[in-house]
DNA sequence: GTCTATAAACCGATAGAC
DNA sequence: GTCTATCGGTTTATAGAC
């Protein structure tokens, strides 16, 4: 990674990125990436050199704009892992961290869903969001998870952080059929927070961890949940 | 759904089917199709009229092959979901039969990747499968949930729903970075049994149930974790 | 760096002979 | 029902003018 994109470059980039994570890499061609970027077809190979190298370029800048997709690490040596109430927090920040970085507003909504895609087949850019999102979080919640409960096993961990992953990655990857389910056409804010919710509380309450004083009041999760409610 | 396909129209559906899952609607042509098949290409537009009519047959095929996919309504007039040890069995055998669906050496592996696959797009086809697999499923899991767990509401349900999908469909859809943090070609038995006893285990213990008899046993489960290390 | 024009290959779909 | 040949359009990539 020598410099940050820019210009036309960078306009490229972000057409790209966004049609990518809308129709595949096969279901977007470069002229439809140019026409949206403002810029020349001929640009995309004069910058990038091929539609696939651009695809590379794409994932990088996803995977460096998108830090906030890897908090785990700072949360790592955090001291309130030592005692089961704290170690319930810390997960429940993180599967709340995990969704915000899906789903946050404050960022474009096509990373989560880029990402998402990129893991769906073994091309050449999968790697580098293993190696940059995959891996880092994965090891993190490893620790988390064997310190949170001493005894576990790293065979055990894997287990845990696949769980949590696999529900967490869920909502961004059958958005579809779930959309289609909740007879909706997005997801509502209310929803996806209930559902980051009960991700945290079941993985917490499976861990055998205590839930945490600000949410034993059974009142404000059920709110939550039935406020999401496709029935009223 | 008038007859079962045979002949050049089979060998066209399962060829399609086949490299649909592996590379996508989009990254299939129909010339591969038919060279695969052994078939003429025009014999696609003969027999479907279109290359996306032949994949909303070859869904309908996988759906209609695969009913093993919906192994759920049986399990709901379960009378052992009466008590907290029998609902307990019951999810058991139920994650088994969603892992046995996804990788079971009897049917072709491409059933389970490809309808994963459907899920990611909005596309027409998605429809029998949400309709045919993702709904029945769902609902079933939401009764059983929610006889298993008295006094929980549909909403909650839906959520735990989710939960157990999300877990069981992350070893498909993340096969490729999976694969890859674990440094192998192809997944192990032995690492998928231990991954669905997970799934099981976690779901169970997150719910309250207690670990039915067999399973007690925590020897059994150590060995068939670490049975499925990459370490060794 | 950006443009036009175009190359070369491939795409899905079809007409028409058999 | 199966084949060959081909149509019209699109794909990615490039050569060359500016």
């Amino acid at each position: 990674m020598e410099e940050v994109p820019a210009g036309t470059k960078l306009a490229l980039i972000e057409a790209a990125g966004e049609l990518f994570a809308a129709y595949g890499f096969e279901g977007t061609s470069v002229r439809a990436i140019a026409e949206k970027a403002g810029a020349n077809v001929a640009s995309i190979n004069y910058h990038f050199g091929s539609k696939e190298n651009l695809y590379t370029e794409v994932m990088r800048y996803v995977v460096y704009r998108g830090r906030s997709l890897t908090p785990s690490v700072v949360v790592e040596a955090d001291a309130r892992l030592d005692t089961p109430e704290g170690a319930a927090e810390v997960i429940r920040e993180l599967v709340k961290a995990d969704f915000a970085a899906f789903y946050a507003a404050d960022q474009p909504a096509w990373y989560g869903r880029l990402i998402t895609r990129s893991l769906l087949d073994p091309t050449p850019p999968l790697q580098v969001v293993v190696k940059q999102i995959f891996e880092p979080d994965h090891e993190a919640l490893k620790v988390i998870f064997m310190r949170a409960r001493p005894g576990m096993t790293a065979d055990e961990a894997r287990f845990w952080a696949f769980a949590l992953t696999g529900q967490v990655i869920f909502y961004e990857f059958c958005r579809a059929p779930v959309l289609l389910h909740l007879k909706r056409e997005r997801y509502d804010p209310a929803f996806l927070d209930a559902a980051a919710e009960h991700v945290a509380d079941s993985v917490i309450a499976a861990l055998g961890l205590p839930r945490s004083v600000s949410h034993e009041d059974a009142d404000t999760y059920e709110d939550a949940v039935l406020g999401a409610g496709v029935q009223k």
